[in-house]
DNA sequence: CGATAAGAGGTATTCTGAATGCATGTTATG
DNA sequence: CATAACATGCATTCAGAATACCTCTTATCG
């Protein structure tokens, strides 16, 4: 049971561009400041910005920015659009379920009421939640002070 | 975001064997009547039995029993217990945890919580809530009369 | 207008872990 | 003692995630 690191990039993404309300942001700087690829965080900003959670400008002092307020960006609704499929078992997808039970079976509804579950505590959430202690979120990512 | 096979064929053996209460189960009828691997379904019945969740006995005439009464098995627990981990993002592991801010970050704790529903809704739910409609499902699994 | 900084996007490769198969061992029973 | 059944370890395959690489486009600055 995990979240594929797209789904974490994304959220650590959208983290540190709230925390960095006041200028662009490079996914280089982004990558630097995680310590991870910045290739794969390309990726990942492309389906953020397709999903219009970030703008990114291209060229010389290009950068990402925030495209809604974090109040807006609710992190149930986040982790749906970033991971690839939500089949907790065979059976939820019906083009590939070789259960024959499939139809009969009470085990689907339970597991789907969990996911709901799952997916309901995070839809209560949004950006706006996160990014308490700023001040030592900024220190750890090495974020430029304003204007920088 | 999906479970292993592993657990969900322990919820399906289980399943099985709750409908068959008049006798024992040998591995392969199960398999054949969910049409899966035999050798698979192996590994997946030692674990249950590990977990006492199934006693099997070997020998001519050996097979699979419940060991538990059905309502004092409990889904949530299940899945917990088959699931390899649970680790739903990078850093709900500290030992492997590359992500600097994970111990100031809120994410964890919220993450945390979402996964805490999904497992709180299946520790509502044990065995004895699965398996209505028991003709239908003995049927689609050919399964064999009391006393065969 | 050309050098450069930055994102866009496709392709290829690596890596991990799940899924599966196979071979052999052990136990019980008729 | 033959056979049916589970036990166990090892090997292999496979899928998908993670990562790297390369080229293209866009924008800005000198």
């Amino acid at each position: 049971m995990h979240l594929t690191s797209h789904t974490d990039y994304a959220l650590r993404v959208l983290l540190y561009l709230r925390l960095r309300e006041d200028g662009k942001s490079t996914i280089q700087e982004i990558a630097d400041a995680y310590g991870i690829s910045k290739n794969h965080l390309m990726k990942v900003v492309q389906r953020l910005a397709g999903l219009g959670y970030v703008d990114a400008s291209r060229g010389r002092g290009g950068g990402l920015l925030l495209a809604k307020l974090p109040e807006e960006i609710n992190l149930g609704r986040l982790v749906e659009e970033m991971e690839p499929h939500l089949d907790l078992v065979e059976c939820f997808d019906m083009k590939t379920n070789t259960c024959p039970i499939a139809p009969v079976c009470d085990l689907k509804g339970v597991l789907g009421e969990a996911q709901q579950s799952f997916l309901g505590t995070l839809l209560g959430y949004t950006l706006a939640d996160l990014g308490t202690r700023p001040q030592r979120l900024r220190k750890i990512l090495k974020m430029p002070k304003a204007g920088g």
